[in-house]
DNA sequence: ACAAACAATGAACAATGATTCACTACTTGA
DNA sequence: TCAAGTAGTGAATCATTGTTCATTGTTTGT
């Protein structure tokens, strides 16, 4: 015998496919799924295109993993608003103008992961995750209506409206017009999440703040 | 000169046309766009396929045609509930109503128009009738802003949240599961209805009806 | 009946990229 | 240093479908 895989080589193999993850992460974040293409992530990562297929199954099975660490990301942060102390109102606030404003800063990556027309692999990925984020919502509306600052509704029905509302709302501002964009100012996108925040405040509480 | 182009010619012609387009749209209410193959398509018209490019520029033409009459009846029925008499909340009911109903009648197609993954050129019709319909519920907000029966708001943010949430409600039910489908009773169809009305309805008011 | 003009046909073509795989270059333990 | 085993390579292949176009069949006016 000769040949057996060392601590070392683990590792190399283990940051080659760090690499060829970060720079998929970048191309998305550039130009959305549809435009990384495995030359173009091979380009950047520095390897052969059958390099990104020692590390992973297929373009989708890497498509799906960028998803799903993209999204776990923003779903966590929308799970750590809601974990803050404070009533549920003020919680899901935070959280919803969390997921706005983190959307509107990387509002190419956003877009490719709400909304950008993808393979029905993904696709199948983008319900689970508006399912985990609703989950959420849903257990923050239970936590409101529990505690008696939220009126009693169905919060599964409301939660899937709240992802709606907001997704909706950002589709606009998000998808990639054909040349300039970002045609939102710092102030225009404070107002738009404010604006967001109080019909869906609204549809939880019944009240305008 | 010999062969000059008839009324009976013209009227064939329309006919055939009118056929394809009736085609595409029976297999995009049967499996969506992505299903949709140029050779099923000429296949049900009983054409070749080549017939369907006298008829029409590409692919993405007839889609888009397909997908502009069929969306255009929505939103008329949409906009024929909005004009209907009375004060501006029970028409903006209906006219929710209407459109999560109808959706629910036809779960494929409306899929297909609401959800399914289509091409950037598909989508960027989508976008613009995303925001006929928003619209028209836009102006019926202004109007109960201005008869008193709706209280100040952001007339635009409060369409487009209404738009999410219906649509984002009706993706789960609609999207067309694995194997059989259609696990909604017609009951179940109305309690859902009703759901995403009272949160709709709150987000407007400010009030449980 | 005839020729001009057009409609219909459908097999062949084209274009796009993901994926493969025979080969080279390393790494490893003896 | 050597042989076994693995990682990396990238040009060639494959697969999928929309689209073309030379050919065939129809319609029309004389």
């Amino acid at each position: 015998m000769a040949y057996r895989e060392t601590e070392k080589m683990r590792q190399r193999k283990a940051r080659a496919r760090q690499n060829i993850l970060e720079c998929t992460q970048e191309c998305v974040a550039s130009g959305g799924f549809r435009s990384a293409r495995i030359t173009r992530i091979a380009g950047l990562a520095g390897v052969a295109t059958g390099t990104i297929y020692r590390h992973f199954e297929s373009r989708e099975e890497l498509f799906a993993e960028i998803f799903r660490s993209a999204t776990q990301r923003e779903v966590d942060k929308v799970a750590e608003a809601l974990a803050e102390p404070g009533n549920a109102i003020s919680r899901l606030e935070a959280a919803l103008r969390q997921f706005a404003e983190r959307a509107l800063r990387s509002p190419m990556m956003a877009w490719a992961l709400i909304a950008e027309p993808v393979d029905p692999r993904l696709e199948e990925e983008r319900l689970v995750y508006r399912r985990a984020y609703a989950e959420h919502f849903e257990h923050a509306i239970r936590d409101g209506i529990a505690e008696g600052t939220l009126p009693d509704q169905d919060a599964r029905q409301s939660s899937t409206c709240l992802v709606g509302a907001i997704s909706e709302s950002l589709v606009g501002p998000l998808s990639p017009t054909l040349a300039g964009q970002n045609t939102l100012s710092g102030d225009d996108k404070h107002r738009l999440v404010d604006a967001i925040l109080i019909f869906c405040m609204q549809g939880l509480t019944g009240t305008r703040r």
